[in-house]
DNA sequence: AAAAAAC
């Protein structure tokens, strides 16, 4: 039964049969069967961690420096000639050779960073030269149209012919020489856009001009990396570091990435990580005395994994990918300053700025050491950028530059989206109905289904599982093992249907998803663009299919004309809904705090600077009553964002030197890639 | 009334 996997088991079958274990040097450039061993490293570890009793500790996650990076030597790359790999890390891009290999893989199972990142690929570049790129702000740097036009420096140029990435993406184009002039940024870019290189690679350049800071004495007692990246997920910041990781190969750069649900393989050597393992057989055979005893172990492992963790950042860092939490937890524990921060970005951002999020990082920002925006470089991505978090994330930021880049694909209409009228009661037949539709098909398409809570996604998985279909849920209240084999489960088409949270929906990689489903709705259009960004990816189509219920009446006018914006078939009814709820809601109910103002600016991508609504008003494209709700003015009377005059005018190669590229303005039809 | 993010 194929539903026996939905307890993250693995299952002595497919667990193991999956596991590549030891790869000699010689056959790594051979090609993997399946790029997910390759690339997301399943160890020989995960089917016997994954076995029942040990989930509460969370043995998937990270609590510093994923994969290569915790073992207690660090990696080959820094001179150590791999000498200390053991399985796990060879299972993982240990050399660059491994690294161009999954890359080739990712690409061609349609990966989306990597895809839209990279040159090759089969990605459609012609498509690049018709998005609409705009840069407002003083003095913008003029756009390249080729890596080799900055000097990003040897090394890492030769990183950029590893990863065959030809020429650069749009956001690229403008973003990487932006960046390497030292000035702040706001980029408005979609997943997928290949953003995480437009700020890895300016970081990584800089830190090579500068003079790495991690050197080999290792007597400094806290680690001070000079670059920080934030996301708001685990499984991105992991992401994150995998990319640059590659990025930074033999330049010397260290990169550690920082994240709860603290594991403990990970950061043992691996002769650690074989008497663990022993120990846990040994006790399962044992019995009940063997556990306790097995679990007194755990214990002293978990305090040896604080030293080696200590090791590892006090042997230095030049770019630390972190989560919030885990980075506050060090700061606070004074294992890392931030002093020495030169460069700051934050991915998902306006994620990391809205109202669940936008204290920690107020915190770690301003009051936690690190040099104030001018003394650093800010750079804040996302693929959704409402007003309003663009006036939170302007306290961060000083002269920057907007960006905003359109989308790929736009109009090629790759996703077509479904509305379907379903009442709470009916929605599991109706996804009965669906999944057994595609079932039918005989494809192994994989089917990302959206729940708006943790308990509603784990009873879906539950019923779609008792149902006989093999799916598996992913939400933040599994631990991180868990996630993470969920993620690699769906991916590798063990598990084809995850249900899944909103932590799925921004900047995960998943790629050939042909069908988001949002079960629930979200409260918010933007993580609805999010969602359904997750398919149609690459030139191959993507179906979104939505449960539209009673309870979502405040979404069916936003809802609407994002649909008419991507040239969507509107169903009757939603209309309807949208014309007479257009002033009911206006902004209540949401959650996020930009809630019901955000409605002046454009959304879903097409989001436009905010400086410049400031003296302007609304400037044609999307009226202020997007939201219906407030007149985006209220916001503007505030005169609490000190000293921004108006920058000039939006429109592009006028006034103060923003540019325009492409045939429209910015504010194109589409919605995400 | 949610999700995420530290131990």
């Amino acid at each position: 039964m194929s539903w026996d996997f939905t307890g993250g088991r693995g299952g002595a079958g497919g667990g193991r049969a999956r596991l590549p274990s030891y790869v000699p040097p010689h056959l790594r450039n051979a090609p993997v069967a399946n790029p997910y061993n390759a690339a997301y490293g399943y160890s020989p570890y995960s089917a016997v961690y994954n076995a029942p009793g040990y989930g509460q500790y969370g043995g998937g996650g990270y609590v510093l420096g994923g994969q290569q990076d915790f073992a207690p030597r660090g990696r080959g790359r820094r001179g150590r000639g791999g000498q200390r790999r053991n399985e796990y890390e060879s299972s993982s891009s240990s050399s660059f050779a491994d690294a161009i290999a999954e890359k080739f893989n990712e690409l061609e199972v349609l990966g989306e960073e990597e895809a839209a990142g990279g040159g090759g690929g089969g990605i459609n570049f012609e498509a690049y030269d018709d998005i609409p790129v705009k840069a407002t702000g003083n003095e913008v740097p003029p756009p390249v149209e080729r890596f080799d036009e900055i000097d990003l420096g040897e090394g890492l140029m030769q990183n950029i012919r590893r990863c065959k990435y030809s020429k650069p993406t749009p956001v690229q184009k403008h973003a990487i020489p932006i960046a390497v002039a030292g000035r702040d940024l706001m980029a408005c870019a979609q997943t997928g856009s290949g953003k995480t290189a437009a700020f890895c690679f300016p970081i990584i350049s800089t830190i090579l001009k500068n003079g790495l800071n991690s050197g080999p004495g290792g007597t400094r007692t806290v680690a001070q990396p000079s670059a920080l990246i934030l996301s708001p997920t685990r499984e991105l910041s992991c992401q994150i570091h995998e990319e640059a990781k590659k990025f930074a190969f033999k330049t010397g750069v260290r990169i550690v990435v920082a994240y709860g649900g603290a594991s403990i393989q990970q950061q043992l050597g691996s002769s650690c990580k074989w008497a663990f393992c022993s120990i846990w057989l040994v006790a399962h055979l044992s019995g009940d005395v063997g556990l306790r005893l097995f679990n007194s172990v755990r214990f002293f492992f978990y305090g040896i994994c604080c030293v080696v963790q200590l090791y590892n950042l006090e042997k230095g860092v030049d770019i630390l990918v972190a989560t919030p939490g885990r980075l506050a937890d060090m700061i606070d524990r004074g294992r890392v300053s931030l002093k020495m921060i030169k460069h700051l970005a934050l991915d998902e951002a306006d994620r990391m700025l809205d109202m669940g999020f936008e204290p920690q990082i107020r915190k770690i920002v301003q009051q936690m050491g690190m040099p104030p925006p001018g003394q650093r470089q800010t750079m804040l991505f996302s693929a959704t950028f409402p007003d309003e978090i663009q006036r939170l994330a302007s306290d961060f930021l000083k002269d920057y530059i907007f960006l905003s880049v359109g989308r790929v694909g736009s109009s090629t209409g790759l996703i077509s989206q479904k509305i379907e009228l379903v009442q709470d009661m009916d929605k599991r037949s109706h996804i009965m109905k669906l999944l057994h539709g595609q079932k039918a098909n005989g494809k192994r398409d994989l089917t990302l289904v959206f729940t708006e809570t943790k308990k509603g996604a784990d009873a879906l998985e539950y019923y779609l599982s008792m149902s006989g279909l093999p799916a598996i849920a992913i939400h933040g209240d599994k631990v991180q093992m868990e996630r993470e084999r969920a993620l690699r489960s769906f991916k590798a088409g063990v598990t084809p249907i995850l249900v899944a949270t909103d932590v799925a929906s921004r900047g995960l990689d998943i790629p050939n998803v042909s069908h988001v489903i949002n079960f629930d709705l979200p409260k918010d259009i933007d993580d609805y663009v999010h969602r359904i960004g997750r398919t149609g990816r690459a030139g191959k189509s993507g179906l979104a299919t939505a449960f539209f219920s009673d309870q979502n009446m405040p979404l069916a006018k936003p809802l609407v004309e994002l649909m008419k914006e991507s040239n969507q078939e509107v169903p009757p009814w939603l209309s309807e809904y949208a014309k007479s709820s257009s002033n009911t809601y206006s902004g209540g109910g949401r959650y996020r705090r930009y809630g019901g103002g955000g409605g002046g600016g454009s959304r879903h991508g097409g989001y436009d600077d905010y400086r410049n609504d400031y003296s302007g008003g609304g400037y044609g494209g999307y009226g202020g009553a997007s939201y219906g709700g407030y007149d985006s003015g209220s916001y503007y009377g505030d005169n609490d964002y000190g000293g921004y005059a108006a920058p000039p005018a939006w429109s592009g190669l006028g006034g103060g030197g923003g540019y325009e590229l492409g045939t429209e303005a910015v504010v194109a039809s589409g919605w995400d890639m």
